[in-house]
DNA sequence: GTATATTGGTCAAACGTTTGACCTAATATC
DNA sequence: GATATTAGGTCAAACGTTTGACCAATATAC
């Protein structure tokens, strides 16, 4: 059974003033003598007096909470713009409530509907990856809930975004890869309708256009191929590959495993680049190369972007592209050579 | 800017009756003629009216919201355990309120008198590593706010824990070494202090009992030994091991490394086992047996426990042991040969 | 035909806090 | 000495909801 709380009206009788007398005390706001805010304070602290957030909030209409949905708790990614966004939100004396939405659209419905009734201040999400409705991304904007989405982007939805700058992050890569002298680059593509898939897939092309290397259709594949296996092999064996762009670090962790099985080493004969710097990539053989995306910075950046939105509604609609970070490790020749 | 949301006021001005008679109507609670009600819901239904949970809490003295403090983001092991609680949770209509210690005791602290101030309907914890104050706790005991601590145990405390069973854990693996036939089985424990540690290490000597193998000192390291790998290398080197019990997967890695570097090939010549089930374990070559210690289940047993204890406040206090799973893969020799 | 029960509602308090409006006594201004 | 100002308070409403107490009208029981 909880505890009764004393609250302020007991302070009040035992001192024999009024509520507003020990409000205005404890909020410094004039109107109460040295003395007697002296007596309250002192009363206050000894009786372990803490101010109940929740009759605050019904009265201003602000919560100092913000809400957040990501897809899933399991990823590294996420974990990492979790840790981001509750730095931020902890020392800005906001509180984070939590939902997932498991990738899936329903519950990520479910999830809007249960922080606008939760009347959060502010609402940080990643949109699911399966998304073809947004009506209730529509009907958090008209409740005027400031949103700012992150990681994942779509036309669809006119709202501040936070994300990391595929294009770029991709294109480092590649680019890199071509330094090192790398001449048939295959690209393993993620999955479709990503934006973050089509960037990607588009910072790679440039990348190969800056070195005037033609692209090879035959060596970009699909990482939703059921026989995706079967198409690297034969990409490695047949067209000379000797690097190796994937939309993801597992998809970089296949370039392993067939190379392996064909005996190309990595990185003297196949220089591999993944994506997401996985922390596995440091403990695999050879420790993976890939594009670190930062997402405690994405989260972080993010959790700022919605606090200020929160206090200056009029902050216009932003898409913040994050810089990325190419980590350079075993899975690639060095430069100077 | 917020917009108004309708309410309960609202509806009532709407169709010239009181609030009271609104609530009623919504809530079920008689009182209310048949067509009035539909009158109600029909109106409520088509201004999209949701209820404010807030002065619900305010005069319930609840808040359907449960505090959540864990040492980390970014373990796979927290964020599994995170999973499950928010599975359970979200399904039982309470929200989460989440906060991190960073395995900082003054954080820690802080985690709780935040959530105390929320006036969360219940506090499910995993104390930080470093901990040797407990009045915290103690307060949050005090308060009367149902706590239930999982993962890690203190004798300090007394409430409901939900905590893996690492005796058990730790003996399924080593018997395991012992029945495909190990003799000089190493270990590596964990930090000081912590009782998984402890635990295990229990669980490693129980094993070696039942096969009658003579407990070696000299097999027993510590992981915050400053030259482990040295140490590795020197058992390794002059005491014929051949199998490795390590407190993590991580501790497991150094194993391989060192077995590498000597030439001393997994499983042929030595067996492996890790504790965590990192998903790291089975990218890692040879894959990595383990001990899963069911992190999800963890989390969601934890949440219904607390559950259960917020609805229930007699339930008395129990110390929840889970099974583990004992996960072989390619890094033991296999049981029959 | 009176007493009683039932139906369908209203009223007001309560939860804890803040805040504008008001009040009184003392002090300052001229 | 009359008036204005200030200091130090009190009062009551407000936030949105629930709920026990009350009430009037109708239906039921005898």
């Amino acid at each position: 059974m909880k505890k009764k709380r004393i609250n302020i009206t007991d302070i009040a009788n035992a001192l024999n003033v009024t509520p507003s007398t020990v409000s205005r005390a404890l909020n410094g706001g004039g109107k109460v003598s040295e003395k007697k805010r002296n007596e309250i304070l002192a009363l206050a602290k000894e009786l372990g007096y803490r101010p109940n957030p929740i009759a605050k909030s019904l009265l201003e209409n602000r919560t100092n909470t913000i809400g957040l949905i990501i897809p899933e708790f399991t990823h590294h990614f996420y974990s990492r713009m979790l840790a981001g966004i509750e730095s931020v939100t902890s020392e800005a004396g906001y509180q984070l409530l939590i939902c997932t939405s498991n990738e899936n659209q329903a519950q990520e419905i479910k999830s809007t509907q249960t922080l606008l009734d939760a009347r959060v201040d502010g609402i940080l999400a990643t949109i699911s990856k399966m998304n073809d409705k947004f009506e209730h991304i529509q009907e958090v904007m008209d409740s005027g809930t400031p949103l700012v989405l992150v990681d994942r982007f779509s036309e669809e939805i006119e709202t501040p975004y936070v994300i990391s700058d595929d294009f770029k992050g991709a294109f480092s890569a590649v680019d890199y890869l071509c330094q090192i002298g790398c001449r048939n680059i295959l690209h393993i593509k993620g999955p479709d309708n990503l934006s973050t898939t089509f960037n990607r897939f588009m910072g790679y092309k440039e990348a190969l256009r800056k070195h005037e290397i033609d692209l090879n259709e035959e060596l970009v594949l699909e990482s939703s191929d059921t026989n995706l296996l079967e198409k690297i092999r034969f990409c490695l064996t047949n067209h000379q590959v000797d690097g190796a762009f994937t939309y993801s670090d597992y998809l970089a962790f296949e370039i392993y495993k067939v190379a392996s099985e064909l005996n190309i080493p990595i990185p003297e004969q196949l220089s591999v680049i993944g994506y997401a710097d996985e922390p596995i990539s440091t403990y695999i053989n050879p420790t993976l190369s890939t594009v670190n995306q930062q997402p405690f910075e994405m989260g972080a950046f993010g959790a700022n972007y919605l606090l200020n939105k929160i206090n200056n509604p009029e902050i216009g609609l932003e898409i913040k592209n994050l810089e990325t970070r190419l980590v350079i490790r075993g899975s690639c020749k060095g430069l100077e050579r």
